[in-house]
DNA sequence: CGCATATTTAACCATTTGGTTGACGATTGC
DNA sequence: GCAATCGTCAACCAAATGGTTAAATATGCG
């Protein structure tokens, strides 16, 4: 029921966890040094943090006592993908945009479509 | 609080919600056609409407008893733009697209979910 | 060892979410 | 006029969300 479009795009719901996420743009961060510009706990943080991890837009590595954030590109690029379907390919439907896509595709790549 | 991002990625949560989205990339749809494939009640799915409504993603017109609905790409155009605040995804990387066209959203297509 | 640092967990709380059913207002067609 | 159709609203409910504080768990340091 949770596939993991609905987790990247509910984690993404969030504005502090948006602003998370741009934190880890910059570098990768421990867990203190991603709370240090928000107002609200360390707990609330840690648990931004989990969703962020679970939607996969995030991963934690222990190193030590200090558990380091790091941003994860593929996540984002799934939603980022699904969006521009949209956005991009506006009034297109799946069809056509798929037999486009094969035509594109065919030429240059090998036989898997 | 409540900031267009914030609405717009909320909306895109619900996978209810995001298959409604596919329909309408099809064509503009009355409430009740849009109601049909799913199993939950018709009041559910205008509250779901409601929501895509709010966050600008459709646009709802009345005309005599029947409320048409229709897709407005403009702001998933605003939710990609602040993915391309993450410079690496503005590209569409077509293989990417492809993979998850018949992965990810394919199975989305079929009333099940 | 013993204390400080880093992070999570547990228990709790208020609010929101996603669904239901039933009543209701608006519009259309016979 | 009247019944059927289209859609929303109100009241309700269970579960999830986003926050709190306090206690617990690692880990590092002197």
């Amino acid at each position: 029921m949770d596939n993991p479009l609905d987790l990247a795009f509910a984690a993404l719901a969030d504005p502090t966890r948006r602003q998370i996420l741009m934190l880890l743009l910059e570098d990768d961060m421990a867990v203190t040094d991603v709370a240090e510009p928000f107002e609200m706990s360390l707990a609330a943080i840690s648990k931004h943090l989990g969703i962020l991890t679970r939607a996969g837009l995030i991963s934690q590595e222990k190193r030590g006592r200090v558990k380091w954030c790091k941003l994860e590109p593929e996540a984002l690029r799934d939603t980022s993908i699904w969006m521009q379907s949209f956005g991009q390919f506006e009034a297109v439907n799946l069809d056509a945009l798929e037999r486009f896509l094969e035509h594109e595709l065919e030429p240059e790549r090998g036989s898997k479509i």
